[in-house]
RNA sequence: UGGGUCAUGGUGUAAUGGUAACACAGAAGUUUUUGGUACUUUUAUUCAGGGUUCGAGUCCUUGUGACCCAACCA
């Protein structure tokens, strides 16, 4: 686990919640911690989530504390377990497993007698109004609100048209329990909130038991209470809940669970909102949840990312209160950083261009060891054939090159990577002019290993055998917008870019590839990171790119035009 | 003349009254049979004004800006 251990440098750093933590361990407030990832089942994780859940399951690893997974399923209508089975997967493979998982619907019971403990003590009320009458009622941030009639009901009226609620005499929204606060409070939500609401709906785990449901600001902090957390940590827009949170755990004289917030991860050139992605795939702009243009965590595990380096990313952006957006690049960068030493390199030729090698042999081949990892000798070696007929990389050659390119050009040469020099004789080409074969000659002294050439070549290209090559289906990614803050625009959906995925039917790969199994991880030398898709077949290979490599060339390119 | 939260290089995050640092990104270079990796060098930062102090990114004050809050969502 990349997480930090506490037996680090003394002066490292802590950040603001590391600090809060060793102040209450210190000062003998908690002598553990607990703390908990709430997800609502209504969709699956994304980014957002996963920096929470590495901040959650870290800090308690950090202090020799636990973590709950807690489902927050108090609205039946939106939440399904499609969904539960989804996040308990995904936590799972980033890493880190829930001390116990636990539902808030498993509290519905004792939330219902504290409701009534509530309304005993005059602080709870059921109310007749409509919404738009509430919301009238409530005022606004700069005029008080002001009493309805229900307001002043007496405890024994409330308890029975609350337990009347409960039995389901009531119809959906005919009324609800509100919690009698402060109707002038500067903070809305402190105006006399919604506890309780009726709603006639089969929940994925109670069933048909309830008809009323508790509000968020009723359920969580009571559920963690119940749970005994001791920091319960949660996003910025939560901050005006915790006056509320706070409020409930002291009318009850439960165990105070205290609420801290930082501020959410904004990715750049990506979205993370719950309703938005639900929007993309239900629209079908995106093949599902999982499609690797997605930012959610089963779409990354799909194109390729580890989890290793998701934590590594949640390391490194860190967390503090203050609004941020995070470059797609740091991410990037984590795994490439996290592949370079792990993943097997591979040839595969994307955009094929066909190279005979005029003075080799027909029927002949050789076969030429390359390594599986330089990053890595303990991954030995593997023969790649060599023959007369070869595939290389479009890109590779140029009739007419720009300064400074070094690959094929006619009269040049390059080093085939762990094999021969070769030399450019000539071009084939069809009636539009198009450079359709490439005739070129070998040095057979240049060999790699036993290179008594004395040639000196500035260009390495990979290539294949024509003969020994196979067929694969290649996905190539590029982000899903095409601006930096999709969320921003007025319609999100008009700034996808269109060219997110290209689809390379029949790309080459070499033979070492053609077994494989789903989720394995390449380097495609001078690619990039490529892992197998679950649509892989034995017959049809299929691989997803994950990142490119670094590509300085690619960027000489970009500035010259 | 509602309340709340936050302001440090392009992007993040540190510095806890004592030389503004680290990472990513950018630029230049060395090495290299991946234009990858590794390594070296380098550009660039405290929102503004006032105050306290020997000394302020940090404390006080006044502004300014961004974000959040008036769902029977979480």
């Amino acid at each position: 686990m990349s997480t930090n251990n506490n037996n680090n440098a003394v002066n490292e750093s802590l950040n603001f919640l590391e600090e809060i933590i060793e102040a209450d361990l210190a000062s003998g407030k908690f002598d553990r911690i607990l703390t908990r990832f709430p997800p609502e089942p209504n969709g699956y994780l994304h980014i957002g989530h996963a920096k929470s859940i590495c901040l959650n399951f870290g800090l308690a690893l950090k202090y020799g504390g636990k973590t709950n997974l807690r489902f927050d399923d108090t609205n039946p209508v939106t939440e399904e377990t499609e969904y539960v089975d989804g996040i308990i997967d995904d936590v799972r493979w980033l890493g880190f497993e829930p001390a116990q998982i636990l539902y808030a619907s498993d509290y519905f019971g004792q939330l219902y007698e504290w409701a009534k403990v509530l309304i005993e003590k005059g602080k709870a009320y059921v109310d007749f109004s409509t919404p738009e009458e509430v919301a009238e009622q409530k005022g606004s941030p700069t005029t008080p609100g002001v009493a309805n009639q229900y307001r002043d009901t007496t405890p024994e009226e409330n308890l029975a048209l609350f337990e009347r609620m409960k039995n389901g005499e009531f119809p959906d929204g005919h009324c609800t329990l509100r919690a009698k606060i402060d109707l002038s409070s500067p903070n809305m939500h402190m105006r006399d909130p919604y506890l309780y609401r009726i709603k006639h709906a089969h929940h994925h785990r109670t069933g048909d038991k309830w008809c009323i449901y508790p509000m968020y600001d009723w359920a969580h902090g009571q559920s963690d209470s119940i749970e005994q957390i001791t920091h319960s940590i949660c996003t910025l827009e939560f901050i005006p809940h915790r006056e509320l949170y706070d409020w409930c755990i002291r009318e009850l004289g439960v165990f105070p669970s205290k609420q801290y917030e930082f501020a959410r991860l904004s990715l750049s050139y990506t979205v993370t909102s719950k309703r938005k992605l639900k929007q993309l795939v239900e629209e079908g702009h995106v093949s599902s949840w999982d499609d690797p243009r997605m930012p959610t965590i089963s779409a990354f595990r799909r194109r390729g990312y580890t989890p290793e380096s998701i934590r590594e990313f949640a390391n490194r952006i860190g967390v503090a209160k203050r609004d941020n957006v995070i470059e797609m690049s740091l991410l990037e960068f984590c795994i490439r950083e996290d592949l370079n030493k792990k993943a097997l390199r591979r040839f595969a030729v994307l955009h094929p261009l066909k190279v005979v090698i005029t003075n080799y042999p027909e029927g002949k081949t050789e076969w030429l060891e390359t390594e599986n990892n330089p990053e890595d000798p303990t991954t030995g070696t593997r023969e790649l054939a060599f023959s007369r007929e070869l595939y290389i990389e479009q890109d590779d050659f140029m009739e007419n090159p720009p300064p400074k390119y070094f690959r094929l050009s006619p009269g040049g040469m390059v080093r085939l990577k762990s094999a021969f020099i070769i030399r450019c004789e000539s071009v084939e080409k069809d009636d539009a002019g198009n450079v359709t074969a490439v005739h070129c000659t070998y040095v057979p002294e240049s060999r790699s290993g036993q290179d008594i050439s004395g040639l000196k070549v500035q260009g390495v290209i990979h290539w294949l055998s024509v003969a020994q090559a196979q067929k694969a289906e290649v996905r190539l990614y590029d982000r899903l917008f095409q601006v930096e803050d999709p969320a921003a625009e007025e319609d999100f959906k008009a700034t996808i870019n269109p060219d997110s995925l290209k689809v390379i039917e029949n790309a080459w790969i070499e033979p070492a590839l053609s077994k494989t199994e789903a989720g394995e991880k390449f380097q495609f030398t001078r690619l990039g990171y490529f892992c197998v898709d679950p649509d892989s077949t034995e017959e049809r290979p299929v691989f997803n790119r994950t990142v490119t490599l670094k590509d300085t060339w690619q960027k000489e390119v970009k500035k010259s035009r």
